[in-house]
DNA sequence: AAAATGATTGAACACTTATTCAACTATAAT
DNA sequence: ATTATAGTTGAATAAGTGTTCAATCATTTT
């Protein structure tokens, strides 16, 4: 490390072995990308409490956002982002639009770290 | 909604009864917005990668640097925030300090999420 | 056709956050 | 002791994010 700059880190004491067989068995890039931004969704508060209510029913904006205590606008700026990431579809009935789960895993997602989060340290 | 200002939604479409019921199986405040920190924490893509690379072996902050193509630095702030969520452990042998995971919930979360993220759609 | 309402949207704002840089600590080697 | 190195830390900066507000769309009702 003789140059000013902190180098990506390049110093002797790297288990090398041991770093390249991690790197082998790391996912590709994208991969972890996708597995990130899918954890980063359901780390918002509003987010969570919203995808917890419709693991229980299906709901109409309006019912979430009373439930949650937010405003509309807000709950349907969330709801936008689960649509994107296909984690919530919706039907139209007349002026109202329903929500609900579009895909199982996340109650999995759910239920495990529920367990987490609520074992006894 | 005669108020100027958008009030918490308080329109008469609300289905009431749907809404009470799912009300009663929301978890408290505490257990949300613990549910919602664990994701987040998991949800940036650095701690993703140092999470994962633990899973397979223990490490310390130079492997981890060199794995990621990251400074020390940001592997070190990285690692502060996951050791106070109580997500990976450490010990110290002379300058160096070996990182592995503390909770082997967190590694079927990833399985779990990794498995939706890799089905094909 | 006009009014009302559920829902969506874009801009603005305040707030958060990840990385970088530089300084520092602690341990090991010369 | 001095030097080198693994790691941590605080401040600063730049990028990202959630909510609010106001305007708008779409559908229903009068």
């Amino acid at each position: 490390m003789q140059k000013g700059k902190e180098e990506i880190c390049e110093i002797a004491y790297i288990d090398r072995k041991k770093v390249s067989s991690v790197k082998k068995k790391m996912k590709p890039e994208a991969t972890m990308q996708r597995l990130a931004e899918t954890f980063k969704v359901l780390g918002d508060p509003t987010r969570t409490k919203i995808i917890f209510a419709l693991s229980q029913e299906e709901l109409c904006v309006c019912d979430i956002a009373n439930l949650l205590g937010a405003t509309k606008s807000a709950v349907s700026h969330q709801l936008r982002i689960l649509r994107n990431m296909r984690l919530v579809k919706y039907r139209k009935e007349g002026k109202m639009v329903f929500y609900s789960l579009d895909d199982d895993h996340i109650t999995n997602l759910f239920s495990e770290c529920l367990r987490h989060v609520e074992e006894d340290d």
